[in-house]
DNA sequence: TACTAGTATGCTGCATACAGGAATTAAAGA
DNA sequence: TCTTTAATTCCTGTATGCAGCATACTAGTA
């Protein structure tokens, strides 16, 4: 252990290095393309092609689809390489399922950890979302409210069960997406949200878990038929 | 669908190819390396040498490692690679409390879903660990004990439940093998692992639930200071 | 005409080679 | 003797080349 004697200069810049290295951008990337609909379920990745896209060679493309199929958003085939995965509505309903579970944890242990400026800045999300609602604008309106249920999780303050969300949550991206097909459908989601943010703001929690628990439900109700 | 006409020979052997790939090998490998500790916590990881005695090259190597870190057992450090990741008793509790929450998932769900036949199973496993309990063989009663928990959410039937659960688990499995040291401790767990038995057979799924969580509370106290 | 066998192409999977950077060690100055 | 700096060594990150396999296409046969 070596460590500098003499305090490095600025140190509050010293930590937030975060280096963006070229392995993340391209994780991220191509992430984005199978999310975006780009690289749609059942698509073979050429690598070659796409490496070429992207200009980068086989190599790092190869490690980065390598850990987005240990993400699950790849499968691996022996032989032919990676393919977008596919899911159908089994895998769909235990996804929902598992998430439900995990914001119910999230949500007990908001109504207890959550500072008062962190409802108070969740309301604003979710008021930002209303606009949004009432605009009619869906992308950003959707763009909303999964940072909503990212940050409800986050509130927690279990690092870990965020992380576990968030992986599952970017997996469902496209699919919850037509969930709000339909006025009526969306109206009744945004009912679910107003509900929440108002569970929250009284802090209880076991009204928040039920809200929370249908709230997931119906969203498997709303895509079910689609998928 | 040109199924030959003529039965095909042993067509029971016919099935099982499921072609193992050099990938899922050198994971498999790497991350039974880090469990059974050959690959300490917070130790780096040399692709070089590693690679020269798995008698592989770098390549494939640095996939598996990428996939391994997804999985979260790996983290890695722009520039210097990989190094096994090493978390302390926040991630822990973090961890335990996910786990609960998926358990409790699990229990409820295989408390409807499982056949006699399957509870039967789960019973004899618990059997043989009450054995291996009783001879004090620490290790075979370890993974008795793992594939019990295991069994318990795969009966679920939710597979995705299933998978998620099984990939937090082989990231405590190291740690939670030291949660049995002591034979006050030991007798305590085993105490909770008869009771969730009993509860599992009865199919009463809101005394199983309160087990499972109070086994993982009871896990999470017998490891607390020792990290 | 339909089906099988043979062939050719293209992609994956792995090894190797090269460039850039980090860490360590040695050397020089205070 | 300790600090600082420079140089060397090793390791990571990326590119490229080659072997093996899967798929597609073509020709031949029933």
């Amino acid at each position: 252990m070596t460590e500098p004697a003499h305090e490095m200069i600025a140190p509050s810049r010293a930590r937030p290095i975060a280096r963006r290295t070229m392995h993340d951008e391209i994780v991220e990337c191509v992430r984005d393309m199978i999310i975006e609909g780009q690289l749609p379920p059942g698509a073979r990745i050429h690598e070659g092609q796409l490496g070429k896209l992207l200009g980068i060679s086989r190599t790092p493309l190869r490690e980065a689809l390598k850990f987005l199929a240990s993400e699950g958003l790849l499968e691996l085939v022996p032989g032919r390489g990676a393919v977008v995965k596919k899911f159908g509505a089994a895998e769909l309903r235990d996804m929902l399922q598992v998430l439900s579970a995990l914001e119910t944890l999230a949500a007990r242990q908001t109504c207890a950890n959550a500072t008062d400026s962190d409802i108070a800045a969740l309301r604003a999300l979710h008021d930002e979302m209303m606009r949004h609602y009432a605009r009619g604008n869906r992308l950003d309106y959707y763009k909303c409210n999964q940072a909503i249920h990212t940050r409800l999780v986050a509130l927690s303050g279990n690092a870990f069960l965020a992380a576990t969300h968030e992986s599952i949550q970017s997996r469902l991206r496209r699919i919850r997406f037509v969930g709000h097909e339909g006025a009526t459908k969306w109206a009744a989601a945004v009912a679910e949200h107003e509900a929440m943010i108002a569970a929250i703001e009284a802090r209880d929690p076991d009204k928040l878990v039920a809200l929370v628990v249908r709230h997931l439900d119906n969203t498997w109700e709303r895509v079910r038929e689609i998928v």
